[in-house]
DNA sequence: CTGTTAGCGCATTCAT
DNA sequence: ATGAATGCGCTAACAG
């Protein structure tokens, strides 16, 4: 009398040996004589067993979960993240778990209990921002954890991505070489996006070891956009500042300015030069090649699962993976 | 002396209860006493009691689990389909667990068992394209199944999404309408994405109808990309078909197609009509908005949710939800 | 409203 | 190379 799916008990009794033999084979751990794997194997497609992960977790106390906490997913930036992650996880038993913490310190601690309570394997997240409960939680537990995109402070465990503050600088070093005299920026929310910030430090930081500074500025308070790039390069052009180049947050409000450009008849890089951050694809496919830094968000997200994945006791020091940048010249600066 | 972190019976033993009512006051079940439930919560709160879920798993035959499967996240649909899959999760206990497939069936089905060993509460898949071996897995499982963004078949439990090959249909509907004459098509390897197939067949339809067709097309092999969508058009007018209209794939291509006609000075429009699929910010933020289809991701990955969670037991009957689409006529066609 | 009794399905000892 | 015994932490089903 089948009372629901077949179990390890069912293949075993099948297979007429013991509970153990069947998790051994199945697991592929420990050593087996080839021919009762071969039976067992039999045994276990005969019945169709699945093996139930709830239970191994329970018994084995961790569980072949990684647990991962991304700020959004309507910027591109972090699925590219999280298909280095699932690139990283490829033929391996891990599984991605994920949350969504639309960059709020408050909802990532909710989430990361929500998450733990899986006794995952690690806990990738984003970032240093975070709640004073959870920083302790990740401190107090012995789960590895890795906070992505950003190496300009000191992680709890693992820290994989490049400084923003030296890719500010770079921007501001690159634009001065190139001879570029009067700097705009336009922005968008960096309440929420702490390295959009770090990136600016960076810029003015450059600007003024070389005597210059940021002529004028636009923010918006939302999140990150072409739409918001257009509207917001419209607003600061209408101030007549005479810039000659004008550096965004990132690629997607750069190329919304791009767009703006050519609405207005302004000619790019001619008349005003355009500078971005990310290096997405759209960017270069613009006709004219935008001008940015690349970030390696894919390669981010699959060094950080490699490292975590090596080791499963958390180190006594800290790791720092500086996944670097690059300017990428283009056409727009 | 502690010997690992706080279990059910921890609490229970310094709240002075029974692990059940401990249990029931962290799920919120049954009725419980403001009073002890205020004791325990105290207990909870001081041992730092944090629920293990993979217990409460094993104990209860399903988890707070949704198994994703997803194609792909270099397309920006479906992070967007897992953005509202998301908005249905959040305030419940579940948690998205999430799997690649990369468009391959057999990809598909290792990740259903991986996924499925977890004894999640629903899978959300997309498409009609499985395995035998998945089919007969999902049919023989009382697990809910939702299959999204298409609905031009008949769906295992749920499927949700829209008709592309009516949206296909439209879309030579409203472009005869216009007057055009001369059809083009440009499209990226279909063999891993079905649902262009679908919706070219629908304009083929259409064009058929008023006693047209398609008059030339180009294909690549490859995924759908900005990039891809430039040369393949590039290569389709060097054939100087005289088209006056070239339909893409999706929007992606066609932003594409709108940048190799920019370097090219071509006027969109008036030399060339685009029009594209899927209705993405990026078209609408072109200097001329992109004329297309609006597919509603967000929403086929939301109401996807709400039906599953809806009800614990697969109906008898099959649910199929047309989330629709629309002609966004913006300026290109 | 609360407790008792019994597992859930598997992996970890430690044997042999 | 294989097995026996035991328990992981929790919840279902019934009592009361």
């Amino acid at each position: 009398m089948r009372k629901g799916p077949p179990t390890l008990s069912d293949v075993a009794r099948l297979a007429g040996v013991s509970e153990i033999t069947v998790s051994r084979v199945v697991r592929n751990k420990g050593s087996i004589a080839p021919k009762t794997r071969d039976v067992v194997a039999a045994a276990i497609e005969k019945l169709g067993y699945l093996p139930n992960r709830a239970a191994g977790a329970l018994a084995s106390a961790n569980s072949a979960l990684i647990a991962v906490l991304l700020p959004s997913l309507s910027n591109v930036v972090f699925p590219e993240v999280l298909r280095g992650i699932n690139e990283g996880l490829k033929d391996t038993r891990y599984q991605p778990l994920i949350g969504v913490t639309e960059y709020n310190p408050i909802l990532e601690e909710q989430l990361l209990f929500s998450l733990l309570a899986w006794k995952p394997r690690a806990v990738i997240t984003t970032g240093f921002e975070h709640t004073s409960n959870a920083l302790r939680m990740l401190a107090t537990s012995t789960v590895r954890v890795a906070e992505l995109m950003d190496i300009d402070s000191q992680p709890i465990d693992v820290a994989v991505g490049l400084s923003h503050r030296r890719a500010g600088y770079a921007t501001g070093r690159h634009l001065i070489q190139r001879g570029y005299q009067r700097f705009g920026y336009v922005g968008h929310n960096w309440h929420k996006d702490v390295r959009a910030k770090l990136r600016l430090d960076g810029l003015q930081a450059a600007l003024q070891d070389a005597g210059k500074t940021v002529s004028d500025m636009e923010f918006s308070d939302g999140p990150s956009s072409t739409e918001t790039g257009k509207a917001m390069l419209a607003t600061l052009l209408k101030r007549k500042r005479q810039l000659d180049v004008v550096v965004f947050s990132n690629d997607d409000m750069a190329v919304g300015g791009f767009f703006h450009c050519m609405s207005s008849s302004i000619a790019v890089k001619r008349d005003l030069a355009l500078f971005g951050f990310n290096g997405l694809e759209i960017g270069q496919s613009l006709p004219m090649p935008l001008s940015t830094v690349r970030s390696n968000r894919f390669m981010i997200g699959k060094r950080a699962v490699e490292i975590l994945l090596a080791n499963d006791e958390r180190p006594s020091s800290k790791t720092v993976v500086d996944t670097g940048f690059e300017i990428v010249e283009g056409e727009t600066a």
